[in-house]
DNA sequence: TAAAAAAAATGATATTTATCATCTTTGAAA
DNA sequence: TTTCAAAGATGATAAATATCATTTTTTTTA
């Protein structure tokens, strides 16, 4: 159970930064962060923002998953990404002049910092090193989309799952996954009922296995091999 | 019939470039790209780059149509983009630092500049406004590729298709769209006889009309309509 | 302009996956 | 604990779309 009180995370002790685009941050720059962000608490469950507002500064993920969606015609969630650990989120909408394409709200509980829009383009302008990480994440999600796109237009469902639960698997590390079953479809893109039927076919053939909520991944090679390439 | 000499297209004069990101450059910018860069007249069907191969600069499109596309398992193609004149190319590679994770070649006769990735990276960290362009274009993808992987989870072919006749339109504007089935079927993710059947749907329905191989959008309204939102 | 190749079109059929209805289990709250 | 709601599971059925085989039309090139 997290420290619901919102006292302050210090960055400095902040075990994600490490690998965070902050990871190498001199301690005057790490220090002008603290001095200007706000830390909170969240449930889980509860949204950090909602597509179609606009945005005010990006969240710094200290602890927690956070999942980032868009909703379709008739409001189905589609998942483009996890966060974990570490991940800024939300700084695409900071440098599009739009308003928020996604929505994110947490999948378990969160500890997540907040920095203004002003403090944090500020930071971009005069630190390079945070602006070429920055364009670099954005470079790689973008070919990841591509993939992404790829996958659903011409994979099966089957074969999606597979290639999400590798992803998955790299998200959550040495946790077993734990997602409720319609979020996992959600991020598959297919009908809750028919991921349910393909988690069990997958722990017949020994992939998986499965612990009520929670999954494990049994077999690496043969999701990969499923997955394709 | 565009020009086939490998003749210096100028930036100063280029058609494409206000709506480009050089669109502002001043005078001095201006030259300075044409000092470094180099043009070549592309046969339709062209590659540009391909999957897999490093960057070594961006492409700039000043006439022509260019598709952005990424291969599935089985070889067949996912257009994830369709370049309009006007649009550099190839630009996300240059700071991922990965290998070009989608390919891209000529849908007709094109006029191409190249500018070197020194080049272009020197620009990118002097030039704040091209700087802000680019992670501003960036971001837009990014958003816009979100709701591309919506779409092909939770929308039918039926409707895809509408949606795609749509950003063709655009793309396209007074001209008519002009690319083969199988190439618009790889767009709209689905198999070339599914899109040939619809197109013939949407025929009888009035919302479009075919002169053998190019399309005319007739009923915008109704389109917009069946793709939702 | 004829021949060949590529693209477009059509029909029949199989398969995948969604949808709907219902039932069971699990976990949270009273 | 017991109770209730949410999540998970299962079965039957329908619909959408892919696949394969074949024919026709268009475009390219010799």
């Amino acid at each position: 159970m997290l420290d619901k009180s919102h006292k302050h995370v210090s960055c400095e002790t902040c075990g994600a930064r490490k690998s965070s685009l902050f990871g190498n941050f001199c301690d005057h720059e790490i220090s002008n962060i603290d001095e200007h962000k706000a830390c909170a608490y969240y449930k889980k469950g509860q949204p950090i923002f909602i597509e179609g507002s606009f945005p005010r500064g990006v969240f710094c993920l200290n602890q927690g998953k956070v999942k980032i969606f868009t909703r379709g015609d008739e409001g189905k969630e589609q998942i483009i990404h996890i966060a974990k650990e570490g991940e800024i989120i939300g700084f695409r909408a900071m440098f599009s002049g739009e308003p928020y394409k996604v929505a994110a709200s947490t999948l378990e509980e969160c500890n997540i910092c907040f920095i203004g829009k002003e403090d944090f383009l500020n930071m971009i302008d005069t630190n390079p090193t945070l602006r070429n990480g920055i364009m670099k994440e954005l470079s790689k999600e973008l070919g990841d989309r591509a993939i992404f796109i790829t996958n659903m237009a011409q994979k099966s469902v089957r074969e999606r799952l597979a290639f999400a639960l590798l992803i998955l698997g790299d998200i959550y590390g040495d946790e077993q996954i734990n997602l409720t079953r319609e979020d996992m479809a959600n991020f598959v893109g297919t009908a809750t009922e028919t991921l349910i039927r393909l988690l069990k076919d997958f722990k017949d053939e020994g992939m998986i296995e499965i612990h009520t909520r929670k999954l494990e991944i049994i077999d690496n090679e043969k999701l990969m091999q499923l997955a394709g390439r």
